[in-house]
DNA sequence: ATATTAAACTGGTAAGACCAGATAACCACG
DNA sequence: CGTGGTTATCTGGTCTTACCAGTTTAATAT
């Protein structure tokens, strides 16, 4: 006979389906397979009900987990959900909530921020494009006038991600792109209680430091390109002790 | 007057709120700021009926999302949701459906999986303590009475974040979980075709790196434990070209 | 006390209904 | 000949009611 607290290691929890998660796997996988493609319409509810033999709340629940992962959007009225292919946003979101939530430090944000675009911008010194540097010019004169610091930080994030881009790998980018948001939050905190005048000079500062590094990358100088932007990276780490 | 092809940039769609969105919102907003805290319940759908004054359908799609997000996990019976703190895997799996998708090429995975594995390397032999070298070593010993390809895969895993851990960068950590699983499976399809001699040498050899890698690592020996891991890396690489 | 049973939950699902937008076909008007 | 408006009919968003199958809890009998 069995005690009713005793653990048996050997049996695992039987997994109980609910028929929702079966119509999202099997969705999901036909995106991801490539019989779906972007752009592709799902069948109405009202005809998947018939197709799969579930009620509406059913079908329903399902297409709300698959609008979470980004694979489909829905519009009102418009007759069946269209299939998209996610963005890196279906992994920045829960990203940011994984890293607000273990309390992710300091240290390890600006260090590891400091190891992808330090090789993103090795990278992108040896492979950059002419379009490439065309694309990272226009940031930094567009960020000569610039009026606040919202539209600056915007365009900060458009030139290092057009590093990333000109790097040609889409992880650092992917990246580049979550890292930057989280530091920007974090930054932005501090820079509410500077003066206009402290901040028009930061400004000042990164952008000559943005044409360093730009000059770099067009020179492809692969060890000066990394060592500006370990410098660069440096100089906001400082601004946030 | 508009004719209807114009497009207006200035004018942004309206966006409608559907309320399991704004439910899902509420709770997740709850979760992330504190309020609500890991193991705490939910109150039943039937009770949140009336405080939210929605119906029951309305509910679950809220509740469906919440479980995408790992951020709740429901038990039949047991009697409301549970908040969970997101694990790891709230960004695995879409990050994996990114890459699949994205059809990240190999030398891309494994330009970002050396990238990251050297710089945990490094972290580890500066930061490692005791109990990180035991892990590590520990499974080392398991790997060397291993039976199957896909028990040695876990192993590897374990040792590859064991480094991770010793280095203390939860995002190096992160980033080595999901990359290590998809470069196995990359791996696999390879492996499938070689003769059990093969591999048992393929198994040998990794055993050899991981000890130089550890024993590089144990006296904290930065540059080379750097270069162990290239050199670690490298040799997979090789295999699945 | 302990074992058994029954009642009161809970989540999972179905069916039917209504509304507000969107769509498309049609029709009258200039 | 369009052009604009009307209408029937789609669609998704939501609510209500209902039933089932497990789980928990409390009352019950042993």
């Amino acid at each position: 006979m069995l005690k009713s607290d005793e653990k048996l290691p050997l049996l695992k929890p039987v997994p109980t389906q609910r028929a929702s998660e079966v119509i999202f796997e099997q969705i999901r996988d036909m995106i991801l397979s490539g019989e779906l493609k972007k752009g592709d319409r799902l069948p109405s509810e009202r005809s998947m009900m018939t197709m799969l033999q579930r009620s509406r709340p059913t079908i329903r629940e399902a297409l709300r987990m698959l609008e979470r992962a980004e694979l489909i959007k829905t519009i009102p009225g418009s007759g069946g959900a269209i299939v998209q292919e996610p963005s890196s946003q279906s992994v920045e979101v829960p990203l940011e909530t994984l890293l607000a939530l273990n309390n992710t430090g300091n240290r390890e944000l600006w260090e590891y921020r400091n190891l992808n675009e330090v090789a993103a911008a090795g990278w992108a010194a040896e492979r950059r494009s002419e379009e490439d540097l065309v694309a990272m010019l226009g940031y930094i004169e567009a960020s000569k006038h610039v009026n606040n610091m919202s539209e600056f930080f915007r365009l900060d994030r458009d030139f290092h991600e057009a590093i990333a881009s000109a790097g040609k790998n889409r992880i650092a980018q992917l990246v580049d792109k979550v890292l930057h948001k989280i530091v920007i939050l974090r930054l932005d905190e501090g820079y509410r209680k500077k003066n206009a005048k402290e901040r028009k000079r930061m400004i000042e500062q990164v952008i000559e430091s943005h044409m360093q590094l730009y000059e770099a990358i067009e020179r492809q100088d692969v060890f000066d390109a990394q060592q500006k932007m370990r410098e660069h990276i440096e100089m906001f780490f400082n601004d946030i002790e």
